[in-house]
DNA sequence: CTGCAGGGGTAAA
DNA sequence: TTTACCCCTGCA
């Protein structure tokens, strides 16, 4: 636990807006100067663009260089995968310029998998303000420039944590499903070790859809967002639905539109990058309100 | 000021 | 396939 800073230079695909508000994280909070400060791990990060220099500094668990590598997924080459999907069509080309500087973390599977079952039919504003309650609950606290900042609890840290401490907070119904996921992980119903090192992602897809709160949706995001990082998967959101719809279906009514069939599109266009793809489209979802 | 719709879905009927 | 759901915010 030391205090530790980094300079980056030369990062292709790297801005901070992009990559904190695309609706992957929760627990970034952009400051009054336009750096980002978060948590992940037992790291306090905060980040700044000056120039074209990436700074982070803050609390770090083991070397800063290594921890940012991995969580900010800066060993792929987003310029290539941008030429690659680039190409697939029109579409596809302007999502691409509105959310150029994307990167698709590397998120703790534990803290992912709580994360996307409190974002079920919730808004951003409430999903973020959940998840740091529960941190300053039940997380550690880590302190960094006069300030208190919380990890995200572990499986452990939340076992004694009753349904009815956690409709207090506010989660609402999604309390007991917190609640099961939770022992069903401490249990070992599911092994959270063994499925990184499951390369089948449909069967991991399968695993996933055991536990209480996730459904396809919510497993999708867990697949893609996590250090599972499964990039051929295409989370359907009522963003993603609306602007597939609007781009490639062109059904009057949105409803009628089968997740089967935005599946079968996605996988059709963008293969193995759909999960990025998806995230490029959601910049799109502005120019198509209603 | 009160009422109501709707939000990055899921589980249960 | 359809419906209820906890809480919060925005808006009529």
């Amino acid at each position: 636990m030391t205090e530790q800073k980094i300079e980056l230079q030369k990062i292709d695909s790297f801005e901070l807006k992009d990559i904190f508000e695309c609706g992957q994280c929760f627990r970034w909070n952009r400051q009054e100067d336009g750096s980002y400060t978060g948590v992940f791990g037992e790291n306090v990060l905060n980040i700044k663009k000056e120039n074209k220099n990436i700074i982070i500094e803050g609390i770090c668990k083991n070397d800063i260089r290594k921890t940012v590598e991995e969580y900010f997924d800066l060993k792929r080459d987003y310029s290539d995968i941008k030429q690659t999907l680039e190409k697939v069509d029109i579409n596809m080309k302007n999502s691409i310029t509105l959310g150029q500087g994307i990167r698709i973390l590397n998120q703790d599977l534990w803290e992912t998998i709580l994360s996307f079952i409190i974002s079920a039919n919730n808004n951003i504003p409430r999903i973020k303000k959940i998840i740091e309650k529960i941190a300053k609950n039940y997380g550690s606290p880590i302190k960094w420039k006069q300030m208190l900042y919380y990890t995200f609890p572990t499986p452990e840290q939340l076992k004694d944590v009753t349904i009815k401490e956690y409709r207090d907070l506010g989660l609402g119904f999604r309390d007991k499903r917190i609640y099961e996921t939770t022992q069903n992980i401490l249990d070992k119903k599911l092994d959270l070790e063994e499925i990184q090192k499951n390369p089948n992602t449909l069967e991991v897809k399968q695993q996933l859809l055991t536990l209480s709160g996730v459904g396809p949706k919510v497993a999708d995001c867990i697949l893609l967002f996590s250090t599972l990082k499964r990039l051929e998967v295409f989370p359907i959101d009522v963003w993603v639905r609306r602007v597939m719809n609007h781009l490639y279906i062109k059904q009057p009514d949105e409803k009628k539109v089968s997740r089967k069939q935005i599946e079968q599109i996605a996988n059709e266009k963008f293969g193995n990058l759909a999960g990025i793809a998806q995230q490029y489209l959601f910049y799109n979802r502005k120019a198509h309100l209603k």
